[in-house]
Order: structure tokens, then C-alpha cells, then sequence
DNA sequence: CATATATAGTTTAAGCTTAAAAGAAAATAT
DNA sequence: ATATTTTCTTTTAAGCTTAAACTATATATG
């Protein structure tokens, strides 16, 4: 079996739970990091801040409900909230489509792009500090594998 | 400047950001489906499974509310929340310290016990599920890296 | 045309999460 | 001894998230 004795296929299987255990604490320390800072920095939390992104990469700026929900690998029911308390904000506004009156599109204010614009820029600032640590010579093989990583994700059923 | 030019400069903090927002989306996948399952195949949440284990893993057993906390990486009212329903589940059971009654000890129940038992076998089989499309070869290095990241975020302030 | 089916979005109920305020008990200071 | 402070935990209020049930509109089919 090329080398590979009863003992150390048990721990290959050990070592991708330990692998999942470390990665979601990791992930979940910076989300955490990442949701206090934004909070205090500007008037969004980093759940309104990916809207906003979302909202921000379409082209034309103009987006469906069910497109935002795509995007953000979220149920319909959490865009629906989301974009409401958006509106409160005044950060989005929504109108019904004429040619279809089920859909609705999505669009940011002039206040939710300029507020958008500066949480872009000390989001990044805040990545580049939390995962200074990792090797710049690591990064280029992380993103493929994670990329691959998504993509095989994908083809799983939940 | 050792063959680095500006745009080169440019290009690796942009890298930062790229692997974030993979990496994000990938435990954040992985945790949905997790938590699906973990719902459809067990009377737990993958948050209820997380206490318990936390539980399980502690000598003897008995936790306090505020070890519980920091083991998990949460707010002491997350954890009261977490036990009290865990509590009417009848999977936990919580009295105060004789010694200091601000203390509380919190202990699984036999019940809890049982289902914890099962939750474990079953989730470490998803993780292997999951995460198997991640080359066998990458998996220490990725274990060591995961390892020192872990580390280093902890000496960040949010 | 009328009815059936499909699609887009919302509402509801429940659980998870936090920060801030509050309560209770213990430790410390005066 | 009493007052102050600290520690442990809970409560409250708010936001994020989902599944399931529901509403409204559009499309297909007889």
C-alpha cells in the first residue's frame, strides 16, 4: 500500500480535523477582529460592508434581491433584512422592476458609496495587518488552493 | 530593494485581501454544511456540539461558565444562552460552587453524553469529507501554518 | 380565457452572537 | 466592621442567520 501502513492513514484522517479545527479558529478570531474594528470605525458592521461590496462589484451598480443573495451565499429571508436595515441607513435604496413587478433592484445612495469608499479603504489596511504573518512566499499557493478548495466545496451537497 | 519594485509591492498587499476573501468563503461553507447536517442527523446545533465538546475535552469533565467562554472563544452571555438551552435540551446540567457561589460548574449529562459521542463520530466523517480534496501532502504544512497564524492573531488587539 | 405551476421576495419563529448594564457574591481596603 | 472594588454571571436590546410558510406576480397549459 505504497509505504502506508494502518497507523498512519488512521492519523492522515486525525490531521484534517485538526486542520479544520485550526483553520475555523483562525478565520473566526479575524472575522471577529475585523466586525469590532468596523463597527467602531465607520457606521457599518462587516455584514452591511459585504452588501455593499456585493452591491459595489456588480456592473452598473444595480443588482437584484436574489442576485445579492447569490453573491453573498446567504438565504433570500437574510437580504431581505439586510437591504432593509440598508434603507434605514439611508446607505441603499430599492425600487420594483416595471417590467417584472416581483423583482426588486438594489442600488447604493451617494451616502452609502461614500461611506462604502472609506470602509473599503482601512478594510484592506486591517487584512493586510492581520495576516501580515503569513510569508509573502506562502500567499500565491494559498489562493489556488483555497480557490480549488471553494470550487471542489461547490460540488457537495449540504 | 532585493528585485521589488513598486507594482510588485502593489501586487502583494493586493494578495492579502484575495486570500482573505477565499479563505472566508470557504469555512464559511464548510460551516454551513456542517451545521446543516449536524441538524439534520443529530438533536444538536453545530454551536451545541461545539459546548459539549468543549466540555468533553475538559479533565474531569466540569467547566466553569467563564473557562467555557474562553475556551470557545465567546462572550460569557453567549455561553449563558448556550448552556441554558443546552440545559433544557437535557443534554448539560449547571449548579454553583459550594465553595463560591458566583462560580458555576456546568457537567454533561448522560444524555448529552451519548449524543455527543455520536455527533463526534459522524462530524470528524464530514471534515474528512469536506476537506478532501486537500492534498494529503499539504496538509502539515497547512496544519503548522494555521498553527502560527492562530498564534500571532492572538496578539492583536481587536 | 382560466387555471395551474413557477419564480421573486417577504414574514415569522427560532437560534446564535455581541456590548452594555445590572445583580450577586467575594475579596480588599479603610 | 464597614465600605469599596473586583469577579462571575445574567439580563437586555440589537443585529445576523436560517427554514418554512406566505404573498404577489409571471408564465404555461388546458
Amino acid at each position: 500500500m505504497s509505504g502506508m501502513n494502518e497507523k498512519s492513514m488512521t492519523d492522515g484522517d486525525q490531521k484534517q480535523l485538526k486542520l479544520w479545527v485550526r483553520m475555523l479558529a483562525s478565520s473566526t478570531r479575524v472575522v471577529q477582529i475585523l466586525n469590532k474594528r468596523m463597527k467602531e470605525y465607520t457606521p457599518l458592521t462587516l455584514a452591511k460592508f459585504d452588501v455593499l461590496v456585493a452591491i459595489d462589484r456588480t456592473p452598473g451598480g444595480v443588482i437584484t434581491m436574489s442576485e445579492l443573495s447569490r453573491m453573498l451565499l446567504v438565504s433570500n429571508a437574510n437580504t431581505t433584512g439586510m437591504v432593509s436595515r440598508l434603507m434605514k441607513d439611508g446607505f441603499v435604496e430599492k425600487w420594483a422592476l416595471p417590467t417584472d413587478r416581483r423583482v426588486y433592484s438594489v442600488a447604493m445612495t451617494s451616502e452609502g458609496r461614500k461611506v462604502l469608499k472609506h470602509a473599503i479603504a482601512i478594510h484592506k489596511g486591517w487584512v493586510d495587518e492581520l495576516l501580515g504573518s503569513i510569508g509573502t512566499d506562502k500567499i500565491d499557493g494559498l489562493i489556488e488552493l483555497f480557490s480549488g478548495f471553494k470550487k471542489d466545496l461547490s460540488e457537495i451537497e449540504a
